[in-house]
DNA sequence: GCCAACGTTGGC
DNA sequence: GCCAACGTTGGC
């Protein structure tokens, strides 16, 4: 199964945020960038995903769970942007920093690390591996 | 708060 | 179809 990561400020929409929303999860919109919806029509129910804090956080928090594979974003009424749903699954045992994560070798090639526009990437099973070891999950 | 990097828009 | 201008994101 793939594996995936979404980004949101933490001052707008935080992992918190998402725990209140229970089992039923979140609608994630708003996306409006063209590879991001294209990863999130990749995703099937059921897949994991990693929360990443941007801007004022900077850490990976927590694990979130695909609930509902890409539907049209009800935020607009542009029929080009689709999301899916996700809902919180647990949080990491520890929260992993972009400063863990530019200095850990085996995550050099890390979309995040590269490509800190996309707020919706896939992240690789030996990427998702590392980062749960280093938390310490 | 700054500004580099990136994506999008629109005039030609 | 090119590319300059613009707006936004997000690390610092």
């Amino acid at each position: 199964m793939a594996k995936w990561l979404f980004k949101s400020e933490p001052d707008v929409f935080s992992w918190d945020d998402l725990v209140s929303r229970g089992k039923d999860g979140e609608e994630w919109d708003g996306v409006r960038n063209y590879q991001a919806r294209n990863n999130m029509r990749e995703m099937k129910e059921g897949e994991l995903g990693f929360f990443y804090h941007s801007r004022s956080g900077l850490e990976i928090v927590g694990i979130v769970e695909i609930c509902n594979e890409a539907h049209p974003d009800s935020t607009t009424e542009d029929e080009r942007w689709e999301c899916v749903d996700v809902r919180a699954v647990k949080p990491l045992p520890r929260a992993i920093t972009m400063k863990e994560i530019k200095a850990e070798p085996r995550l050099k090639d890390m979309v995040l690390a590269n490509n800190s526009r996309l707020s919706v990437q896939p992240v690789s099973e030996a990427e998702w591996d590392v980062i749960l070891e280093i938390s310490g999950a």
